[in-house]
DNA sequence: TCATTTTTATTCGAACTCGCATAAAAATAT
DNA sequence: ATATTTTTATGCGAGTTCGAATAAAAATGA
């Protein structure tokens, strides 16, 4: 048994041609983006895309799988817990709109919620992917709320569950209105506006 | 001068065809609607839709409008200011929600968020009567809230604006969710936890 | 060297999309 | 009645889209 593989190597990068892909259905969104257009941005031709892939179906779930991953690590690593929740939770809001407007053209907001919220009607996979990573957000944001109500930064009759969906409801709203073309300012005072009000319940705090 | 116009009259009710066409682009959004459907759908011909509306985006943009001016309508409409502003909120939040979810299969959510933030971008006026229709939901909002401010149901300190911008989240959220797929519970599970928030602001009040 | 395996390149074909052009139909005006 | 006007009906044609089929290329194994 030999360790090398048979045949032909390939000669793309997965993971690279992951990204630009999903750079496409980023901006125009998975009806409007063709295989055509997928083949010239990976580099690769369609059968390629195909056997590394699948169809075009499938390649959108893998990049938005991708995505969410990557979305779901970088929750998790602002919300540590070393800081208090208020500053942490604005360090995610913040975060959250520097990617979301993160193109110098117009705002593309979030992958899943600008992208894939069209699809999930009529294409359950979507439906299913973009359903688990809505709640994989809110379960680290509920987890972080809980552990604030442990120690003690909030009291301990607060909504957990309610708050980190109120919480994950900022989020949604922020990638909404930055593919709506709102400016800067107007997502911030959003931002600035809940952490007033999910603050009001936290004890004596003065953070951000 | 009469008063009869010359010509074949139209056979179409054009408020029923746009009424029709939304349902379309409600449903599949924009792009994977064609013009073949809104056809069969509308029961005009292809050039009668053309006569009637112009080409696939007027049209999708009149079926937008038509649907803002009615959501701005019933918005108005339960925000009077005869009840409590948390009972008032309640309603809404009820009322969108059953609108998002009306249909007996997947839930469609909100044709402007849920269809026209995706062509947003490469589409100036899809994008331009997106941002409008959010800031015009955004400011009947606001102006109930002042008025409770006025009223004394919140304190002068409150922040209009700011409370305003969090309540259009959660509608934002709520269509998001329903088209992800999420069960009602959990739609009136956020909507209550945002009342119980902003109501945390409210003067002695015991409403809903 | 030659066969085998796997990827890449090219091409085809069937279906669809959309705007436009042309013909038929239905009304009024003279 | 006949002409004029406007809408509706049918169909054409150029361009896309997407999957699959076939041929060429690049590696290993014997």
């Amino acid at each position: 048994m030999t360790n090398a593989k048979r045949g032909r190597p390939v000669q793309y990068d997965r993971e690279q041609a992951l990204q630009r892909a999903s750079d496409l259905f980023w901006s125009a969104g998975f009806a409007a983006t063709s295989l055509d257009d997928l083949s010239a941005a990976t580099q690769m031709t369609r059968p390629s895309l195909a056997g590394a892939f699948g169809d075009k179906e499938a390649l959108y779930l893998a990049a938005l799988e991708r995505y969410r991953d990557a979305g779901v690590d970088a929750l998790r690593e602002t919300l540590s817990g070393k800081l208090p929740l208020r500053t942490e939770l604005a360090e995610v809001l913040r975060k959250s709109t520097d990617v979301y407007m993160a193109t110098t053209d117009a705002a593309r907001g979030c992958l899943l919620i600008g992208t894939a919220s069209v699809e999930a009607v009529h294409r359950p996979a979507v439906r299913r992917v973009l359903q688990e990573s809505l709640a994989a957000f809110n379960t680290i944001l509920e987890e972080r709320i809980r552990k604030a109500i442990a120690d003690g930064e909030l009291g301990p009759e607060a909504d957990a569950a309610g708050l980190a969906s109120v919480a994950s409801a900022i989020m949604h709203s922020l990638a909404v209105r930055a593919r709506a073309g709102e400016p800067r300012e107007a997502l911030d005072k959003l931002s600035g506006a809940a952490l007033d009000l999910i603050s009001g319940k936290m004890r004596r705090e003065r953070a951000e």
